[in-house]
DNA sequence: TCGATTTTGTGAATGCCTTCACAAGGGCGT
DNA sequence: ACGCCCTTGTGAAGGCATTCACAAAATCGA
């Protein structure tokens, strides 16, 4: 779900990664959705200067179960101590190591409107293991602008400006019917994976990785619930609470996936 | 990937509905993800003046694949036609209906930051369903504003607002720290449907749904694959377009999900 | 009227993910 | 040194979700 889903792995492991000795396993898609959790409850953690953690309250501030943490975790190799708990350190560098973050990734932004500038000034990237190395739009009388260090560069340099700073992840926040043309204009380029912001389903080359945040649909899975719970209670009076009817949820990654 | 997923049903669902002749039915939390994508599709061919489709065409439009589509809309009843496919008209109004989007819902929108500002903008919201009702700050400056018609509205009436308004769904853009204590208050004002935007779990009782959205978690998704891809080709130039490595992506709020 | 053709709707099979439940392992107190 | 107690890591089971594959339905042309 929650968000999106998960689709269509074309890849055929089966079993010849075995020999490597380190990092090198087949982690599930749902697994991995969560890894990224993890690493934020780990760093509040490690913020409150806690040093060793049980699976059984890492999953509570991750807000999973603990079999499933554990399981998830067992899939990077065996990094706990048994009576004891993990390493919140520890813990923290086989994750980020496993997520690929070891050093900051470079990342381009297309489309600087509305949305765009929210994502340009935002501090959560840069925190976690990203730098906005490339702000790129289509309008005149922006581009040349200053924005957070960086200058805005019109969309024409987009091939050249992604190839000169080896830019493998971007993110589009370009109206919907731009966005397939610049989708294609960064896979041209060499860029691997892109976030999508546009309402649009992105066609893409297989190699090509696309993640979308969907905002209209997040509400509208919502509104199914909420429909539901006002179903199922006849309109009891609006500010009672009501009890046990429909466990939460959250959203992962799994904003959920579709493939192409 | 996905987007994220979901979890924790603490519905015990068995067999009492099955006595209910119409809309009333179980159905799959990844179906009800995909709906909104399908009625995205919908709009698009309607827009092209297209009265009727088949799952095929419908389903690479939203870029899934037909025996799913198919699958998921027979949960909502038996609305195609054998040998013809769908009509574009009936078939939007049943995903409408199945949705809760009859009517315009109402939606409270927390934090008018960088973030709240563009989403408070954003056209996608009011197209697809929904209705930005009541915008509401803490910072005294901005209170009083006008913004896309509304006034912004001080922290402290949140009660107040939420409840004259019947609002059942909120979006929290908050920073972090502000987040839980908003949320305890828009449930106590009884708000049942969340979307938030701050990087935290929030806590909240079972009868609320908490819909995540965390870009920085999409990101770092994309680093784990972009990761793996980079590894196995050890080095391949850059620009060459590499083929059939891993199928790729698409979130769905499946964005991936925790519970509570 | 009837058969050819198209496309839906759905049982059945398969695979992935979650959850259970417990044996194995490791620290710590005595 | 030794045994107690705590917590991990993981087989096995169960539940969802996806995909397959085909019979049933409906149109259309002759
Ligand atoms: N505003 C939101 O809160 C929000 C939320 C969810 C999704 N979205 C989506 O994100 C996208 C951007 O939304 P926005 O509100 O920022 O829109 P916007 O109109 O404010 O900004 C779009 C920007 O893209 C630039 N642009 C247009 N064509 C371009 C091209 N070919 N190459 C490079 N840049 C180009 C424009 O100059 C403009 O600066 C849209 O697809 C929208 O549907 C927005
Ligand atoms: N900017 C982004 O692109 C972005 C992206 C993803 C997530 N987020 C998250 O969204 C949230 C908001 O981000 P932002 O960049 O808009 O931050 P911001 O600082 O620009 O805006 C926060 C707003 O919330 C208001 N606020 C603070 N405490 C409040 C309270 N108790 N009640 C009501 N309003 C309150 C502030 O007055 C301010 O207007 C943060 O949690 C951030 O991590 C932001």
């Amino acid at each position: 779900m929650t968000a999106q889903r998960d689709e269509l792995n074309a890849v055929s492991d089966t079993a010849d990664q075995r020999v490597v000795p380190g990092t090198e396993r087949t982690i599930p898609e749902a697994t991995v959705a969560r890894l990224a959790i993890y690493l934020r409850a780990l760093t509040g953690l490690a913020e409150r200067g806690i040093g060793t953690v049980s699976s059984d309250s890492l999953a509570t501030a991750a807000g999973v179960n603990s079999a499933k943490l554990r399981k998830d975790l067992s899939h990077l190799g065996s990094y706990g101590v048994r009576g004891v708990g993990y390493d919140v350190a520890l813990l923290t560098d086989q994750i980020r190591s496993t997520l690929g973050l070891n050093e900051n990734r470079a990342v381009a932004l297309i489309g600087l409107g509305h949305l765009g500038q929210a994502l340009a000034g935002y501090a959560g990237f840069a925190s976690r293991g990203f730098r906005i190395s490339a702000l790129i739009d289509a309008d005149p009388a922006m581009v040349g602008d200053r924005l957070r260090g960086l200058i805005i560069q019109h969309v024409d340099a987009l091939e050249q400006v992604v190839r000169s700073e080896n830019i493998a992840i971007a993110v589009i926040a370009v109206p919907v019917n731009a966005a397939q043309d610049v989708c294609d204009r960064l896979v041209a380029a060499g860029v691997t994976s892109i976030l999508n912001f546009a309402p649009t389903v992105l066609n893409v080359p297989s190699h090509v990785d696309v993640r979308k945040v969907d905002l209209a649909a997040e509400l509208q899975i919502l509104s199914f619930h909420d429909n539901r719970k006002g179903a199922r209670q006849d309109f009891a009076p609006a500010s009672v609470a009501r009890v046990g009817a429909v466990g939460s949820r959250l959203t992962t990654t799994d904003s959920m996936v579709a493939a192409t």
